[in-house]
DNA sequence: ATTATACTTGCAACTGAGTTGAATCTGCAT
DNA sequence: ATGCAGATTCAACTCAGTTGCAAGTATAAT
């Protein structure tokens, strides 16, 4: 999404120590324009070395779980990942149901519907995903 | 949700015959009083009779591609199904992301919601999903 | 009634994404 | 050097679907 984070700075306010495998996770993430599945990030990094899934999926887990990271559930089967960091508040997303590809769109939607339904909620919601599907320009164009 | 539908109307609306199997799998939804696996849609039909998982899959996706059931692509990897006939329009979900709970929310804040994006979007949307995620009243007592 | 045809269901084998537990490796402290 | 904790790897597994094809069933022609 871009790369205004200090990637080690970041992991060090988190409590885990910057192996190369966590930065290059963080690094990969950070170049890309949208989410991104494991097995995407999983070959990139391959392109630069050897690693095994295994490490991979449990790096995202682990910076899932302590707000890193930001897992999102498409319609495809596989999870898609994303910088969670301060440069990068939740927004919902664009995805074209014919081709897969995932758009980020503008957060403020996101944070109006947010500010809607936490109230009628209580206090138990403490997330919202929104996800538009659709076809892209692109899908369009060839049909 | 409700047994407002006459399953074999709906069917003959959407030009598929009312077999046995497909109505059984629109009554089970029916008589859900939220979204179902596919796996729980299985077991309340096997019940009754013998039916083979390849046959509710493929009633599923074929209702799904109709627009008579909604998928719902919630964290859980499995996806939940829902009825989508008028007497249950397109709305949010709430979903514990202790137990996986999924549960059913008012309609209105994903009209708003859908009708601030869709303009923005162009006309390549088609669609809006809106999940909150949280803890939900019984689970956060047990803690 | 018999056969042809299309549609529906079933079976077995496979896939893809992720998970598990145990083994090894690595950096660092004693 | 030795010990230890955390990081990484490996092989094997699970779970949710998917595929191709065979068998069954309803409907339509003959
Ligand atoms: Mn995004
Ligand atoms: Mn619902
Ligand atoms: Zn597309
Ligand atoms: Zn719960």
């Amino acid at each position: 999404m871009s790369d205004l984070c200090d990637f080690p700075r970041l992991l060090a306010r988190h409590g885990v120590k910057p192996t190369a495998l966590r930065l290059a996770v963080l690094e990969v993430l950070g170049a890309a324009s949208k989410a991104l599945r494991a097995q995407e990030i999983l070959e990139t990094i391959r392109a630069q070395r050897r690693v095994n899934k295994v490490t991979v999926y449990r790096i995202l887990d682990d910076f899932t779980r302590r707000g890193i990271l930001r897992r999102l559930a498409l319609e495809d089967r596989a999870s898609h990942y994303e910088l969670a960091c301060e440069h990068h508040p939740p927004h919902p997303h664009f995805q074209c149901h014919s081709c897969g590809q995932v758009q980020c769109l503008e957060p403020a939607p996101l944070e109006r519907m947010w500010a809607e339904l936490k109230g009628p909620l209580g206090n138990r919601a403490d997330r919202i995903d929104v996800r538009v599907e659709g076809v892209c320009h692109k899908c369009r164009e060839l049909s």
